[in-house]
RNA sequence: GGCCCGGUGGUCAAGCGGCUAAGACACCGCCCUUUCACGGCGGUAACACGAGUUCGAUUCUCGUCCGGGUCACCA
């Protein structure tokens, strides 16, 4: 309790839908905070505006929302460390850079981009030769001034090694002669995405930097900042990568050839927000009881940042379909009837049926809420099938005894005073005691001949209530005559 | 290629010097049952390899191999 608040921030670039990853990154640096009582803090940084996607700072805010990671500074509700933008930022960063250059560690580049490119090309590997390091301060004041573009860069170390330490990682040093003079601000005046990133973090006075591995090697580029700025350097927090298996078997960063890699996308498909969160919160964390389902509320409680993993994990579809089943099954009916609803209506639209009633039956067997179309679709529209449905050896049917079969169920059904779920069970059960037979045996015709499906969500009682009198007994009319 | 990180079943993973090496998903079998699903029960399946430290290594060290990441005026 002696130390600060924590403070963690998300930091998306506008550039399109939120990947599951960089949702995860958030969602960590959410827990991270609120686990410990701190504030989470987010920030747009769009100085890449070739990279900028109108609507996409909304559909940060959006995803945010459904998946429900508050925030508790950010653009659209301000706070204490503002502006939440880094293009209403964009002044504050020149000062910094003009700093660094005055106290001889940093220093205008004027190389082109053309010769950048060919130092690329020609030296393997070697990058940026440092050219313009050692120019004169008088000399490149005049430079500067008579109008040649330039950018800034920082002077590295030749020599040395910078290390940090890691909460996940450990300790992590990297020789200093791999550090190439990084840009901080670009010929455009904006500042690189390292550069902004370390003012605005310090400036916002965050505490924890949580972000993906593939940043772990460009860490010591941000301490050798800090240093240079003389401030206190925040505790780092790398993730291990969340992976995708492609066709082949091939493992990388996930990405789009690996499926549906966005929230939105997700959601779309039928995927339900807690149960993307819930998924995700398991992917490279593991809490210390091995407890599967949580709410955002128990995440918070029970995260700890030694539970994060190092190694890289795989996005598995199945155990998200899982959890997403899952949370499909603990919904009470009325949740359920509305998450359903648009995808009943594309299917059942105009039909009439009881959508109370087939939501009643596909709550237990939907995992994905896209399903639904093919799995009730029968019921507005009989599909064809063929007569050797009737035959099934568990429910000892066969093509000779089935027409009887169902001319026996069709007779009693056709007698029933009131069709509702209740009598037709009664019926057809009692039809089965009656004649000595098992319920599968009368059932089974019943099924078919009323869906034309081998599997389908609910039994032929079901189904029969569903329908209706007249549409079932059509149905087995039909069915009747196909087997004769 | 240089540098960085990682390596427990197909996947997510527990483990942090001594265990018959958990659990979950997936898969298979059985039961339940008016199909399927749900549910219940059970099963197949793993410490990459080689040295070293130690009375004892999945656990510590080194090497090899494999995998990933990163080397931009992109974030």
């Amino acid at each position: 309790m002696a130390n600060k608040t924590v403070r963690t921030r998300y930091a998306p670039s506008p550039t399109g839908s939120m990947h599951i990853g960089n949702l995860r990154t958030a969602l960590y640096e959410f827990l991270i905070a609120k686990s410990q009582g701190g504030d989470f803090v987010l920030r747009i940084e769009d100085t890449d505006r070739e990279r900028y996607v109108d609507g996409a700072v909304d559909i940060i805010y959006k995803t945010l929302q459904a998946a429900g990671i508050t925030h508790d500074e950010g653009p659209d509700i301000g706070g204490d460390y503002g502006p939440y933008v880094q293009s209403e930022r964009k002044d504050m960063y020149m000062p910094y850079a003009q700093r660094l250059i005055d106290e001889g560690k940093a220093y205008r580049c004027f190389c082109t981009k053309e010769r950048l490119e060919k130092l690329q090309e020609d030296s393997v590997g070697g990058g940026y030769d440092r050219r313009c390091r050692d120019i004169p301060k008088e000399e490149s004041d005049a430079i500067a001034a008579s109008g040649v573009p330039y950018v800034i860069r920082q002077k590295m170390p030749l020599d040395g090694a910078t290390a940090f330490e890691d909460a996940v990682y450990g300790t992590i040093s990297v020789e200093n002669s791999e550090l190439q003079d990084q840009i901080l601000i670009k010929t455009d005046g904006y500042p690189t995405y390292n550069f902004a990133n370390v003012i605005d973090d310090h400036t916002m006075g965050i505490t924890h930097v949580v972000r993906g591995s593939e940043y772990l090697s460009s860490t010591p580029k941000y301490n050798l900042l800090y240093e240079a700025f003389g401030w206190e350097i925040p505790t780092y927090i790398h993730l291990p990568l969340i992976m995708g298996k492609d066709a082949d078997g091939n493992i990388s960063k996930l990405s789009k050839r690996h499926g549906s890699t966005s929230f939105e996308e997700l959601v779309a498909e039928g995927y339900l927000p807690e149960a993307i969160i819930n998924y995700i919160a398991l992917l490279g964390w593991c809490p210390k009881d091995n407890q599967e389902i949580f709410t955002l509320n128990e995440l918070i409680s029970a995260f700890s940042i030694d539970g994060i993993s190092k190694s890289p994990a795989i996005f598995d579809y199945d155990k998200l379909e899982w959890f997403n089943g899952e949370y499909i099954k603990a919904m009470t009916a009325e949740q359920f009837i509305k998450a359903s609803d648009a995808y009943l209506k594309s299917a059942l639209g105009g039909s009439g049926l009881d959508f109370n009633k087939v939501a009643a039956i596909l709550q237990q067997r939907v995992t994905v809420l896209n399903q639904i179309p093919d799995m009730v679709s029968f019921l507005a529209k009989q599909p064809d099938y063929e007569k050797e449905l009737f035959v099934n050896k568990k429910s000892k049917t066969t093509l000779e005894n089935a027409p009887q079969l169902l001319k026996m169920s069709y007779d009693a059904l056709s007698a029933l005073n009131s069709w509702n779920h209740d009598s037709i069970h009664e019926c057809l059960i009692n039809l089965a005691k009656d004649n000595g037979l098992k319920n599968g045996t009368v059932m089974w015709p019943v099924r078919i001949a009323v869906s034309g499906k081998a599997v389908t969500p609910g039994g032929a009682i079901e189904i029969l209530d569903i329908l209706g009198r007249e549409e079932s007994l059509k149905r087995m009319e039909k069915g009747l005559k196909k087997l004769l």
